[in-house]
DNA sequence: TAAACCATTGACTGATTAGTCGGTAGCGCA
DNA sequence: TGCGCTACCGACTAATCAGTCAATGGTTTA
């Protein structure tokens, strides 16, 4: 029950990696056992399709970001405090996490991406409960806060873009500075 | 010279259709030959590979949107009207056609889009010529001209998906008008 | 020690797919 | 009339791919 988790994770790297510069489909299952060292059979031993792979590749990244985001969250900050805490983690994140940041663009622009999904998952609600909250204290436009949350994580990717684009201005704390007021402008009052 | 455009339109619609539903490759050529009540053979007549049917598909739709948007722009106006005008003819063409706003969707956040495809667009020069004037006015924060467009056009696709969703909205002026505001706040200064 | 269980292998298969090809039919032009 | 060109067909193929399976070896449990 633990040498297992080697070859497992071997595997979603690999795919990640995979995913992000070649596309689900183009893609073949061989080819991420190939590259991760292990045999074909194994890949289908953890993940009985292909599908089930990708589905778990998102709920892992997912999970992860909550977790990263989680940590930087301090209790006693305003309500501009903590959406800033939490898109910086975002971006941050997704800096550091590149092949993450683009299986994530494919995934969530595929047509397999429901709103079920969506919904399910615990980032996704913290961010909904938080700008729930702003929109009670007046603080913010009033919207559906799913479309603010959507909103807001489209313009976490941009700026990511932007970022990855300019090589040196991540160091440089003063831009994502810049890039969130843009964001806070849109949905503060 | 002229009934080969028929085949070759029912074609482009069909996957277009096609593609929006079931992804570039969980949509195979035949299907699409089939659907469009063509012969197989045609389709690699007119689009010797695959990938340049997709190609072609979307330089057909953001050539499509720059012909509409252009339509709708009138001289003499403000440069906050005439950001306005571009983003709700962009909104309102994708509403009108929902397949070429998921084809591109996807399309752009595939490994196959390149800032070069982007940049070779028309529909995109124009953008990033208003927001580059706008800086110069004074009116827009200063960021790369590019970014910005970037970041309107993740705005724009937000507010699609948000009408879409909400039906019965979309008549209803006023929402679209809120939805601009956002985008409006975020990019002036 | 034996039995049950799990991780692992890689050769194999049936289905699917992008793209080919040889040929037909019709149109315009000399 | 006959030549050349283009639209069009659909059977065909070579390659590829997701998923299977029978077999092996190691570890845990009783």
């Amino acid at each position: 029950m633990k040498a297992n988790t080697r070859k497992k994770q071997q595997l979603i790297d690999t795919a990640k990696n995979l995913f992000s510069t070649n596309g689900f489909y183009g893609t073949p299952t061989a080819k991420i056992a190939r590259d991760a060292g292990v045999s074909n059979g194994i890949l289908f031993h953890y993940f009985p399709t292909k599908e089930d792979l990708i589905h778990s590749l998102y709920t892992e990244i997912k999970d992860d970001i909550f977790h990263y985001t989680l940590s930087q969250v301090y209790t006693g900050a305003t309500l501009k405090e903590s959406v800033y805490t939490l898109w910086l983690a975002s971006v941050e994140w997704y800096i550091e996490h590149p092949n993450d940041f683009q299986f994530m663009l494919q995934f969530e622009n595929s047509p397999y991406f429901t709103k079920e999904i969506e919904r399910s998952h615990r980032y996704v609600q913290m961010a909904h409960t938080l700008i729930e909250q702003g929109m009670e204290q007046g603080v913010l436009k009033v919207f559906d806060p799913m479309f603010v949350v959507r909103m807001l994580s489209g313009m976490v990717e941009r700026s990511v873009q932007y970022l990855q684009s300019e090589p040196g201005a991540i160091e440089n704390g003063t831009r994502q500075n810049q890039l969130f007021e843009m964001a806070w402008d849109a949905i503060s009052k």
